[in-house]
RNA sequence: GGAGGGGUGGGUGAGAGGCUAAUACCAACAGACUGUAAAUCUGUCGCCUGAAAUGGCUACGCAGGUUCGAAUCCUGCCCCCUCCA
């Protein structure tokens, strides 16, 4: 693990480095280092905002480092009382667990499970006394605290900073200590809390941890980071067709950011991407498609990516119909000839493609209902035996009549 | 302890007795278009009944009250925020 290590670790994918050449030492000395991950239970699922901070961990990990995944069982069952900030809930010890584990499930799906240990924050938080505390938060001050950009702007707006918020920070800084960190991992967004890990290490005579922050993923709106309360996220248990779906339905614009975050397409390839973009000598899609199908394949294999390729080819390109729907199963009034007669109303109500009658009504009446291929207009349908419903573009229904 | 501001549909946020199921924007959904679930344009957007005009129900923090009629007025309560102590 020593000497040399690609220079796109520290390039690609990264959006700030502290210290950039202390860490160049590190990696040279050949030690193994330690790389901290936090994570918070309250939100068990891994989306591709994730993926880009668990890729480097991975890539680090490859050249023989060691990661630490801190879980935040104790922060997170204080959770924030104040209400002020509703990303963190209160959670009982059982929830933090079950948490945990799908978060670990699905973290180990880009970064190496031999290579990681993973901690409890309670190890050291669950011994600590108010005396402890308030000794921690002495080493501060509020202006410290303040400096945080999130804070200050807060503060200066005359917007409401609980306490504990301000105490957060300090929890974290201390879990670099609890399990002596080299690095520290997270969005640029945690740059503040990182920092002061490092800053507390110094206080009490540890080796100060590095940081290493990743860009925020901007989400499938083009706008905002991704995150699962914002609704534009991507999960990496997305099913297949909706995942490559969803990567489809990024803006165009995106394309480059995420080909270089979330793929393994080399650099030179990216250049020519851009290229032809910029060149429009290519269709947007193709490309797209091209990443999609690397994502699904990262996390679902090359089988599946096929498909749910094959599937939106079908469906959205074609217009045609996906391989597989969901299935209901009703009885329909025989009218002979092999028709039958049914109410498909309370089929698309049950198996959750329409959320009220009233939608039902309202697609409708904007054509947005087949039956084997054919508009109808009416909820009232003549069918053969069997029947695909097909809501809008995505929303699919196969309908079998029950023999009695 | 004191002074002030506020709680409206998924979100932001108007409305200050009937014209309000509630402006606008965003999100969402649909249609058209496109080699994309990109972009753009158009439309829809509480629930239920009916083919539909219509009707019923639920909704503006909670509980009552005034009124023919309340998100809008009154009373009590709960919650949130800011500032001064």
């Amino acid at each position: 693990m020593s000497g040399k290590f690609p220079v796109s670790i520290l390039k690609r994918g990264v959006a700030e480095i502290i210290v950039e050449e202390e860490i160049v030492r590190l990696l040279e000395s050949g030690k193994k280092l330690r790389l901290k991950m936090g994570f918070d239970p309250s939100r068990p699922d891994i989306h591709l905002g994730h993926v880009v901070g668990m890729r480097k961990l991975r890539q680090l990990q490859d050249l023989g480092h060691q990661v630490v995944v801190i879980v935040g069982d104790w922060t997170a069952q204080i959770g924030d009382p104040s209400g002020m900030s509703q990303t963190r809930p209160m959670l009982s010890a059982e929830e933090v667990r079950a948490n945990a584990e799908t978060y670990m499930q699905q973290f180990f799906k880009v970064v190496d499970k031999e290579k990681t240990e993973v901690r409890w924050q309670s190890e050291w938080f669950g011994k600590f006394s108010l005396a402890d505390v308030i000794r921690l938060t002495s080493k501060f001050t509020v202006a410290q605290l303040l400096a945080r950009e999130d804070f200050s702007k807060r503060y200066a707006g005359g917007r409401p900073i609980a306490v504990t918020e301000l105490l957060y920070p300090l929890l974290q800084a201390y879990d670099s200590i609890a399990i002596q960190a080299d690095v520290e991992f997270g969005g640029i967004d945690q740059k503040f809390n990182c920092l002061m890990g490092r800053e507390l290490q110094q206080m009490i005579g540890q080796p100060r941890q590095q940081v290493f922050l990743v860009p925020l993923l901007v989400g499938t709106d083009g706008q905002q980071k991704m995150s699962k309360s914002l609704g534009n996220y991507i999960g990496v248990e997305d099913p297949p067709n909706d995942m490559y779906g969803k990567v489809m339905s990024i803006p165009d614009s995106l394309l480059i950011e995420y080909f270089e975050l979330l793929t393994d397409v080399s650099d030179k390839e990216l250049a020519g991407f851009k290229q032809q973009l910029a060149a429009q000598s290519v269709n947007p899609m193709i490309l797209k498609k091209r990443l999609a199908k690397e994502i699904v394949t990262q996390f679902r294999g090359g089988e599946a990516a096929k498909e749910a390729e094959a599937d939106f080819e079908a469906v959205f390109q074609k217009r045609g119909l996906p391989e597989e729907a969901e299935e209901y199963e009703v009885k329909g009034d025989y009218l002979g000839d092999g028709i039958y007669r049914l109410d498909i109303t309370i089929a698309l109500l049950e198996k959750g493609l329409v959320k009220s009658r009233g939608e039902v009504k309202r697609l409708l009446a904007q054509g947005a209902i087949e039956v084997n291929g054919e508009k109808i207009e009416t909820a009232i349908v003549k069918i053969p035996d069997v029947a695909m419903v097909q809501v809008g573009k995505r929303r699919f229904l196969r309908i079998t009549i029950k023999k009695t």
